[in-house]
DNA sequence: TTCATGGTTCGATCCTAGCCGAACCATCTT
DNA sequence: AAGATGGTTCGGCTAGGATCGAACCATGAA
């Protein structure tokens, strides 16, 4: 009957609960696991991994493996903007719906993630690291320059004990609060065992929250985050 | 678990085949009644009935009585952004429509595609129109050149009044039939329209075939595809 | 290695919503 | 008035798809 994009596929896809749910929280939270996203859209974890295979299929989000996690975000900035629209209709016909979704601050600031260090600190850290030539390669491929393993020797760390055949030293982790990447490998490992037992922070019991005391968010950010 | 607008519920209101079928005729800023939606959708009046009950009254199109015709519209500028970004995202994934059907030659040669023209006449003139310089761009943004600005000019038609925020002057739109593009946005529109006004074409009642005249496609030929 | 956790696949259930036939109402034509 | 046409409402049928329990695979931790 008609001919050009088929809309009601699309549209049928963010037409479950479910489905929105996920979609718009990936537009808030950056990037989330299939766990995650269950939880968000209260549905058990087999009904969201259908679910997010559909939108995968479709190629309304991706997914990034990342171990034993599937990271999730939308597809593009046509998706995004797509649901900003669906939005603003809904929005204007009335079709609202209330619910509150508190946050942890403490959590998106610093946290453990595996074995190293991820959250705002973490990534504002492995930024600066980049700027100031610490590492050198592309996305997947990190690797530790002169002047990075001279560094990290000033604080302690050594890195040729970190050499090892079965795990890369330095690999670019996804940070899921802040959608930017941070440090991960053995060298992200050793930075987190130097923080933890330099006593710059200490790890809490049955959260992935690392707290840092206030000298010790310094002594980092003075290593890490030279003004 | 989530606030903000419900975008579910419009969603899955323009996730239904027939109810996709019948805003998308709606785009092309035309009122049009009941029975016309129907055959469009091809589905009975009582279902044609029924769906537009509920964009009714989902506040996605509005209704104006007139005699014993009803006729419908789009209920805002945002429902037809909200379907041209659906649109953009099919595109973009690939969920296209087949059909397979043996066409008519006549919808084949020339044919409305929501608001502009589409078909091989509307092919070989945008390529034309390409080749002449009157458009500067990638393949997804395309804008209108001085020379194209003029051009148009000469036909009557003031590009600088189909400047507008909420759509862009100028798309391309794949033409189905022809696996090629042509040209949509505002300017397409424009152009669809002095086609009609200028008596070159008509447009039929309960289809797309848009019927030339003789004389009406020699201009239209003069104008897009001089020899 | 064994265990725990993240994630997927399969099968079965259940329910929504689209669809149409038929009857009905509303408006215009004759 | 009767007839024709546009449109709606009702009831029942049916298909598609959302959901979950259970079993399974993959990866990391102990």
């Amino acid at each position: 009957m008609k001919d050009g994009p088929n809309i009601a596929r699309v549209a049928a896809l963010i037409g479950d609960c479910a489905r929105a749910d996920i979609l718009t929280a990936l537009m808030a939270d950056r990037a989330l696991t299939a766990t995650e996203l269950a939880g968000i859209a209260d549905v058990t974890k087999q009904t969201a991994s259908t679910h997010l295979a559909k939108l995968v299929d479709a190629r309304l989000i991706e997914v990034e493996k990342q171990g034993r996690h599937r990271y999730f975000r939308l597809a593009g900035r046509d998706v995004a903007q797509l649901l900003e629209s669906l939005m603003g209709v809904a929005f204007r016909t009335g079709a609202v719906r209330l619910r509150s979704s508190p946050r942890e601050p403490a959590l998106r600031k610093a946290r453990v993630c595996y074995d190293h260090l991820a959250g705002e600190l973490a990534v504002a850290a492995f930024e600066a690291m980049m700027a100031r030539g610490w590492f050198f390669g592309h996305v997947d491929e990190v690797s530790l320059s002169d002047a990075g393993w001279d560094a990290l020797a000033g604080l302690g760390i050594d890195v040729s004990t970190l050499q090892s055949a079965r795990r890369p030293a330095c690999r670019m982790c996804l940070d899921w609060g802040e959608r930017r990447h941070h440090l991960a490998g053995s060298v992200g490992a050793a930075i987190l065992r130097h923080v933890i037992d330099a006593g710059w922070a200490r790890r809490t019991a049955n959260s992935r929250i690392v707290v840092f005391d206030p000298r010790g968010e310094q002594a980092f950010r003075d290593f890490f985050l030279p003004a």
